[in-house]
DNA sequence: GACAAAGTAGACAGATTTGTCTACTTTGTC
DNA sequence: GACAAAGTAGACAAATCTGTCTACTTTGTC
C-alpha cells in the first residue's frame, strides 16, 4: 500500500471508531487492530493520538461538505433551496451509522484548554454558516443574509443534536418548519 | 457530617468536576481528593462511578429547574413570558462556570448502549419541554401548543450548545429573535 | 539482485483507571 | 463509658492507556 493511502486508511478506520464509540473510549490499540497495521506504522504517520483526532475531524468535515453540497446543488436554486439541508439530514438520520455531530461529541470529550481542536471545530462550523449563506443569495441585504444564515444554522445544529438525543425525527421536521417560516 | 449531607457533598463536588472537566476525564481519586473524604466512604454511598453520574445529572437538573422556574415566574404571564428562558441563559452564559449542556456533554461520553443514562437525559429534556409548554398557556389549541413548545425547546438547546461552542452570545440573541417571531 | 523505504509484531515502560479490602479512628447515642 | 455506625488512609489487584523501541520482513525502484 502506498504511503498516502496507508495514512488515509488509518484516518478512515479511526474516524469510524471515534465517531461510533467516542474519542476517549477508543484506544490506539483498537485502531491498529481494526486497521490491520502495526503500531509503529501508525506512529510513523501521526505524532500522537491528538493528531489523529484532528485528521478525523477534517476527514468527516470534508466528506460532509462534499455530500451536502452535491445534495443541495440538485435542488432548484429558488429561494427555498436552503431547506434541502434538512432533507439531507433526514436521510443521514435514517442511516444506521448516524450518531449525532462529531464536533459536539469531540468538544465534549477534550479538555477545555485544548485550543487546537476547539479552533478546528469553530472553523468547520463557520464554513457551514458560509455554505448556508451561499444558498440564501436571494436575500440581497448582506447583513440580513448573514443573520438569516446564522438562524438557519442554529436550527440545523439543533436538529442534528436533538434527533440523535431523542432518537426521533421530529426535531428535523420541526426545525425545517421554523426555517421555512424564517426564509418567508 | 450526617450521612445524607456526606452523600450530597460528594454529589456536589463530583458535579463540579464532571461538568468542568468531563466525566471520563475526572477520576474517582480526584473526586475524593477534592471532597476530602475517603475512598471507602464514597463507595459506601455509591455502588459505582456510573451511579455518581446519574446523581450528577439529577442534581444539575434539579438546580436548573428550580432556577429557571423562579427566573421566569418573576416575569409577567403575558404571551411573551417564555422568552425569559433566553434571558436566563444569557445570564448563565456570563457565568464563568458556564460550560454548555451537561446532558449533551455526558451523552457524548458514554457508550451508545448505556440506556440508563440516555433515558435519564431524555426524561430531563422532556421535562424541559413540559416546562416551556406551561409558559405557553395563551395557546389554546393543545396540539399547536405542544408543537410550539418543541420549537422553542429546539431553539433553546441550540442557543446553549452554540454559545458554548463559539464562545459568543450571538446564538442566544439569534435564537431568542426566532422564538419571538414564532410566538407572534 | 541490490538497496532503501515502509511495514510488522509485539515487548515494554510508565502512567492511569476503577473498585476492594484491611486496620484504624472518630462520632453520636444510650 | 460502652457500642455501633460512619469515616479515614492508603495498599493493592487488575485492567486500562499512550507512546517507544528492537529486530525482522516485505515492497518498489534502479
Amino acid at each position: 500500500m502506498p504511503r498516502s493511502s496507508t495514512r488515509q486508511h488509518i484516518v478512515e478506520v479511526a474516524s469510524d471508531l471515534f465517531y461510533r464509540n467516542g474519542y476517549n473510549r477508543t484506544g490506539i490499540n483498537e485502531v491498529i487492530a481494526e486497521s490491520g497495521i502495526a503500531k509503529a506504522t501508525l506512529y510513523n504517520h501521526f505524532r500522537s493520538k491528538d493528531e489523529i483526532c484532528i485528521a478525523y475531524l477534517q476527514y468527516k468535515h470534508e466528506v460532509f461538505v462534499k455530500d451536502i453540497k452535491s445534495y443541495c446543488d440538485a435542488r432548484p436554486a429558488d429561494g427555498r433551496q436552503v431547506l434541502a439541508i434538512f432533507d439531507f439530514l433526514g436521510a443521514f438520520f435514517q442511516d444506521r451509522d448516524f450518531n449525532g455531530c462529531w464536533c459536539i461529541k469531540t468538544v465534549a470529550e477534550i479538555p477545555r484548554e485544548d485550543e487546537r481542536i476547539r479552533k478546528e471545530i469553530q472553523k468547520q462550523k463557520n464554513q457551514l454558516i458560509d455554505f448556508i449563506e451561499s444558498l440564501l443569495m436571494d436575500i440581497k441585504d448582506v447583513g440580513e443574509r448573514r443573520n438569516t444564515a446564522r438562524q438557519v444554522y442554529l436550527l440545523y445544529e439543533s436538529a442534528v443534536s436533538e434527533s440523535h438525543l431523542h432518537q426521533a425525527d421530529w426535531p428535523i421536521t420541526s426545525a425545517k418548519a421554523i426555517a421555512s417560516k424564517i426564509i418567508g
